[in-house]
DNA sequence: AGCACGCCGACT
DNA sequence: GTCGGCGTGCTC
């Protein structure tokens, strides 16, 4: 017996298939998907059995399987596809394919602080008529209410062994077992009452319901507020009925105590949740679960895509148009790719739900490759919020210029009714530049071409890109002036001015005040609880809340998104501005939405004003069409870098005219120029934009183009099929 | 990823 | 003469 073995080291060199013959002894224990220990070289590895075979007769020594590590299987035949579908399609290696849908317990390096908890249970040890005797003539109270309550419970978990349990186990009355525990327990939100489902929301339930055995993927676009999530929860509810399983991805950001209490309200300990602040133990708690058949329902980020359940009902996919779902960096999946080949293999449907979906899928809605279902009003019949934009390019004559006259007045009408107020901002720190007054000199991050940012809490200059700080200058360092003029407004300066301007309990939310683990739920518990007058913080409090006292949301300053050079730009702002602007008014009041910009004639702002999503979508379609970008064009990215500026260039060069002599004639290669951030962490980095509609050679142009630099160490090659951005 | 082999510089 | 630098190549 020999096998396939796919070793656990993450270079692109051996990322193939080693032979290795089993021994008599092992034969029995080995299976497809098994992890096994192999001599490798010099030294001794973990590695997966892709495949197993009788005959070997080439003229090799092969050295034999160590010792095989797993019971059973840990990738499964479905796994094992999936992994070598993301290889061809991202071009990544195959064995970081399957490192990415393990947690990080099943992986060969070193798992140190990973253990399994055991909890303690206090079991009864004796007959009743034991018991009972021993309880009538008992003197002591305690030993009386422990055994009373143990014979209650059957087994009572305990923390601690004091002298009372020492008492009754040295009478051999109780014992002591121990149980494999599951650490996190998803709490339920007693706030939520189940609702019945409107008309709409009843069509788009029935219409999955009616198909639920075919791998059909609907786009299901529906006006923020219009109750996608009980649509959801209905769906999922049947595909249970039907003994199936669900996924459902949310983003990170949304996998708040709040969504996660409404499931677990309605399905209970029926369900795994899977997001990044759990630990590596905690994590391979929640696998388990998932492994063992003991949860039917996973709800969690990206990589949740790849929860090992059977029988898949239903694959879920909220808020479809982020580019969360792609993970970008190695191995460069996307879980909506890999939602649809799930639901072709297990027969089920996709949904992806989104209230601004993303042009590609809303246009394959249009050619019928995705099935449109629509929620277009919200679910309790309110209004979306009335949306004013106001210029900032006439506010700042008057001396406004984070605050306008209007915004202010709304936010002191708001804290007077004793309502809630939301403010965007989608830039943390407290000034995003720092210029001498006297030459101009902005500071920069010596590592990168980002200029510093300046956070006031701690009284440092940071650079968002490589994490380098140091303490902000008392004088220009070129020129040795001591004034110096703070640039570009931060969550933490928009903080400063609120509560200058306003006596109200303020909260922030950005990257620096939920770094820690739990401090962003808390947050959000907090505001949702009245805490908090104004919550403001970056895009992550955008999406997904559901706040029924705020009717005020402000967007300070809108072109902070629509000023990234990058094609989606114009429709990450749209989508942003929608999201956020549904925050407003999901309850009784009315919302009502104020949004600063320095471009108040620009589209996408114009139609976020309007709520319309078909107005913008057309736009942007035909301008996506003039420029020839996605999706009217596949594009795929090449990034070249080095530390070596000169080396990268001429690299780069070479690597553009071989694409160039490489690819159809009808594909268009941009480049190489510089990445719109040229220097990072003392990288220099190029890239290369591929442009193409059909092109056959393409994808074997860039194997050879990986292979080519795969050994290379001075010159780094990566290929972005379908880059989230440029 | 490791580890060995191998061919050139500055040390007892 | 030899110790050690890290460039190159291989691992069933």
């Amino acid at each position: 017996m020999y096998v396939n073995v796919l070793v656990e080291i993450g270079a692109k060199s051996v990322d193939r298939e080693f032979v290795y013959f089993v021994p008599e002894s092992l034969q029995n224990q080995i299976q497809i998907g098994i992890r096994v220990k192999v001599s490798f070289g010099k030294q001794t590895i973990e590695g997966f059995v892709i495949s197993i075979f009788n005959d070997y007769h080439e003229d090799m020594s092969l050295k034999p399987i160590i010792e095989v590590i797993d019971p059973e299987p840990i990738l499964n035949k479905e796994m094992i596809y999936l992994g070598k579908q993301i290889k061809e399609t991202t071009l990544c290696s195959l064995i970081s394919a399957y490192q990415a849908m393990l947690p990080k317990a099943l992986k060969a390096s070193i798992n140190t602080n990973i253990n399994i908890k055991e909890d303690k249970y206090l079991v009864i040890n004796q007959d009743n008529q034991t018991i009972n005797a021993y309880l009538e003539h008992c003197r002591y109270p305690k030993q009386k209410e422990l055994l009373e309550e143990i014979i209650k419970r059957q087994e009572l978990k305990i923390t601690r062994i004091d002298s009372t349990i020492k008492t009754l186990i040295k009478h051999g009355l109780i014992k002591i077992i121990t149980k494999e525990a599951y650490r996190f327990q998803a709490k339920e939100d007693n706030h939520y009452h189940e609702v019945k489902l409107n008309k709409d929301q009843q069509n788009v339930v029935d219409t999955v319901k009616a198909n639920i055995t075919n791998p059909i993927t609907y786009l299901l676009y529906g006006v923020t507020g219009s109750g996608k999530t009980e649509v959801y929860m209905e769906i999922i509810n049947y595909v249970l009925s039907l003994n199936k399983t669900a996924i459902m991805l949310v983003p990170e950001i949304s996998l708040t105590p709040q969504i996660v209490g409404r499931f677990v309200n309605r399905f209970h300990d029926n369900i795994a949740i899977l997001h990044s602040g759990l630990s590596d133990s905690e994590r391979y708690d929640e696998y388990r679960k998932i492994k063992r058949g003991e949860v039917k329902i996973v709800i969690g980020a990206r990589s949740a895509i790849f929860a090992p359940l059977d029988n898949l009902g239903i694959i879920i996919i909220d808020e479809e148009h982020t580019s969360t779902y792609k993970q970008d960096n190695h191995p460069r999946y996307n879980a909506k790719d890999v939602a649809i080949l799930r639901s072709k293999y297990h027969r089920c449907p996709v949904l992806l739900g989104s209230a601004t979906p993303s042009l590609e899928s809303f246009a394959k809605a249009g050619n019928h490759v995705y099935q449109l279902l629509t929620l277009p009003k919200r679910a309790n019949n309110k209004p979306l919020p009335h949306v004013n934009i106001i210029d900032m390019k006439q506010e700042v004559k008057t001396g406004n210029f984070i605050l306008s006259k209007q915004l202010q007045e709304q936010i002191q009408k708001r804290l007077d009714n004793k309502e809630q107020v939301i403010l965007l901002l989608n830039r943390r720190g407290y000034s995003s530049m720092i210029t001498c007054r006297n030459c101009g000199h902005v500071i920069k991050c010596p590592n990168c071409d980002i200029s510093l940012t300046y956070h006031k809490t701690s009284d440092n200059l940071r650079c968002h890109y490589c994490g380098y700080n140091q303490k902000r200058p008392n004088i220009c360092p070129e020129c040795g002036h001591e004034e110096a003029k703070d640039f570009g407004l931060g969550t933490e300066r928009l903080e400063e001015e609120i509560n200058q301007k306003f006596n109200a309990r303020v909260i922030r939310m950005d990257l620096d005040t939920t770094s820690k683990k739990g401090a962003h739920e808390k947050i959000i518990e907090d505001f949702g609880n009245h805490k908090y007058d104004i919550l403001l913080g970056t895009q992550m409090i955008a999406k997904g809340l559901d706040f029924p006292l705020v009717t005020l949301v402000g967007v300070i300053n809108a072109d902070t998104t629509l000023n990234v050079p990058d094609f989606r730009s114009s429709e990450r702002t749209f989508q942003l501005l929608c999201q956020v602007s549904g925050r407003a008014g999901r309850s009784d009041n009315p919302g009502e939405v104020i949004i600063q910009t320095y471009n108040p004639d620009h589209y996408s702002i114009k139609y976020a004003q309007k709520h319309d999503y078909l107005g913008f979508y057309k736009e942007e379609m035909s301008i996506r069409k003039k420029l020839g970008y996605s999706p009217y064009y596949y594009i795929t990215l090449v990034k070249i870098y080095s530390k070596d500026y000169k080396l990268g260039f001429e690299h780069a060069n070479k690597i553009g005219d071989y694409l160039r002599k490489n690819v159809d004639e009808t594909t268009i290669i941009l480049g190489p120029t510089m990445a719109p951030i040229f220097k990072i962490n003392n990288i220099y980095n190029y890239q290369c934009i591929i442009k193409y509609r059909k092109d056959p050679k393409l994808k074997q142009t860039l194997i050879n183009l990986d292979n080519i630099y795969k050994t290379e160490n001075k010159i780094n090659v990566e290929i972005d099929v379908d880059p989230t951005r440029l």
